[in-house]
RNA sequence: GGCGGCGUAGCCAAGUGGUAAGGCAGAGGUCUGCAAAACCUUUAUUCAGCGGUUCAAAUCCGCUCGCCGCCUCCA
């Protein structure tokens, strides 16, 4: 088996091979630290971090550079508008995000550099540019000059007359080309500013990129990703820059990926139609977001709605239910290790099949392209037999037991790649239902004093006076289950 | 205007040449005092529409319709 990877610069899947066998450098373009992040920015990152955490699974060594924007127009209006330094607007988001990125359960980066830290090695490589005759200054700005690339929107896959023709931009006066961008740009009266050759100025959006990726990965290296509003004009300049100062191919695999939609729109803080990764965390559990995040294919648009959102819940708690049910199996009994199919029951040959199946079937998954949703279809398919062994096979049964530890395995590992499925069980149910008993316009007090009552008249016989209560609850979102051990709730 | 993507059941969603995964919701059954949960069965002769290529197409080609994205900052 081997991993094939959609290339935005091919605009095909290839197969996987990295630069230096064994070893993966990645770079992912980070956030500008404005403001709080929204379920788009979440989506980016998740979906890198699912890549990153299967990579590793592959057995590669991974170097992960994860950048943080910290100087920026948007981040000096901030500050201007709230009469701060612009530092302490960056430093202060970088801090949200990061939280925010804790929360939904990211592995850290290798490197998470800033661009204000990288300042020498950006004037360096916009001197390098100048030397070499693709660059120019103007004034105290410094332009690239995109005309002398040959390979310029080799990525986008436009060309510059088509651009020009639907440019929604003034052009500068002092750019030789309109598509010509800025390397540096010169600080205006009171803006933050670093001494450069070209006088006091700021480093221009995409060349920090460039800047930290190859000091971090080299001039060559294996992946480089971020949303797909990033492939023009941000990645297409990155490669501009980078491999008109090196004379080497930058990356070999651009991968990128979809929009978080809102009623079928992009989510953006322009249109304004976002919702904020806390937010979302306020009423839906973190590893629900994770999932709704990868329940669909990383570059198809994904519509964010609370019936989706709450669909994704049911799902997580259908396989917590199912790997909780498998933890009461566990104990007691030593579990056999060598399991003679002619002594199984059906549901039990089938679990058996399916966990010998799984990990190739995971793989094969993943390998077309991290297809997670896919994925997560095998999980639910390994659910139901799990599900089905539970129905049908009692506690003694200790081949049922090995079988049912040995498909818990199977999801924690599929859990550990898509980052869940990683907490225990019970625990995850008792947060789910604390948060939905958060919601409630009745108190545990008065539920379990209810379900006493009900107790009481259930060995009555009195099921008049029983099935009122429960009914009195079921239109309270409380839902009652009685089992051998006795009545438990949940909330609807 | 240019370039690109998408359109699969009530909803979400895999599937890029070999005869439609999975989830949610629904229906029937088992279980239950009755329920719920779980299990079993069931729910697209069909993949926006129309043509074409092929022994074979949701998958390839063409056209039409609809939606979206990029071309300005954006994950």
């Amino acid at each position: 088996m081997t991993l094939r990877v959609y290339n935005t610069l091919s605009a095909a899947k290839e197969e996987f091979v990295p630069l230096v066998p064994g070893k993966v450098r990645m770079y992912v373009c980070g956030v500008t630290v404005y403001d709080f992040s929204h379920i788009g920015h979440a989506r980016a990152n998740v979906v890198f971090d699912v890549i990153y955490r299967y990579l590793r699974y592959l057995g590669y060594d991974v170097t992960y550079v994860r950048n943080y924007t910290d100087i920026d127009d948007k981040i000096i209006n901030r500050a201007n508008r709230d009469g701060v330094p612009f530092h302490e607007i960056s430093e202060r988001f970088i801090r949200e995000f990061d939280h925010d990125m804790v929360q939904l359960g990211l592995q850290l980066p290798t490197i998470q550099p800033k661009a204000t830290e990288h300042i020498p090695e950006i004037i360096a490589l916009v001197q390098a540019l100048i030397e070499r005759g693709v660059a120019y200054q103007a004034g105290g700005d410094v332009y690239f000059c995109v005309e002398k690339f040959d390979g310029y929107l080799k990525l986008s896959g436009r060309n510059l007359e088509e651009m020009q023709a639907g440019a929604r931009i003034e052009v500068d006066e002092r750019k030789r080309h309109p598509m010509d961008f800025a390397l540096w740009k010169e600080a205006k009266p009171g803006e933050p500013f670093w001494v450069s050759p070209w006088g006091n100025g700021r480093p221009g959006w995409h060349i920090e990129c460039s800047a930290m990726s190859m000091k971090y990965l080299g001039e060559s290296f294996d992946i480089h990703g971020g949303g797909k509003d990033l492939i023009f004009p941000h990645h297409e300049n990155e490669i501009a820059q980078s491999e008109a100062a090196t004379g080497k191919p930058f990356v070999k695999y651009w991968l990128h990926n979809g929009f978080v939609n809102i009623n079928a729109e992009k989510m953006s803080k322009s249109l304004g139609n976002f919702f904020t990764i806390r937010e979302v965390l306020d009423k839906y559990d973190s590893e629900v977001l994770r999932f709704f995040l990868l329940s669909a294919h990383y570059r198809s648009p994904l519509d964010f709605s609370d019936q989706n959102l709450t669909e994704a819940e049911s799902g997580m708690e259908r396989i917590y239910k199912a790997l909780a049910g498998s933890a009461e199996f566990a104990g007691g009994d030593e579990i056999p290790t060598d399991l003679d199919p002619q002594s199984l029951t059906d549901a039990e040959r089938e679990l058996l099949a399916k966990n010998a199946a799984f990990q190739e079937r995971f793989r094969e998954a993943m390998d077309d392209d991290f297809n997670t949703a896919l994925a997560v279809g095998h999980v639910f398919d390994l659910v139901r037999s799990v599900n089905r062994v539970l129905a049908e096979s009692g506690r003694e049964r200790r081949e049922a037991a090995a079988l049912l530890a040995a498909a818990g395995g199977n999801i924690a590992d599929t859990g550990s790649v898509l980052g869940i499925f990683t907490s225990e069980p019970a625990a995850y149910l008792e947060r789910i239902k604390a948060r939905k008993t958060a919601e409630l316009a009745i108190s545990v007090e008065e539920i379990e004093g209810l379900i006493a009552e009900r107790g009481t008249a259930r060995k009555a016989k009195d099921f008049k006076r029983s099935d009122e209560i429960r009914d009195y609850l079921l239109a309270r979102n409380i839902v009652l289950l009685d089992g051998p051990q006795g009545t438990t709730w949940q909330v609807k």
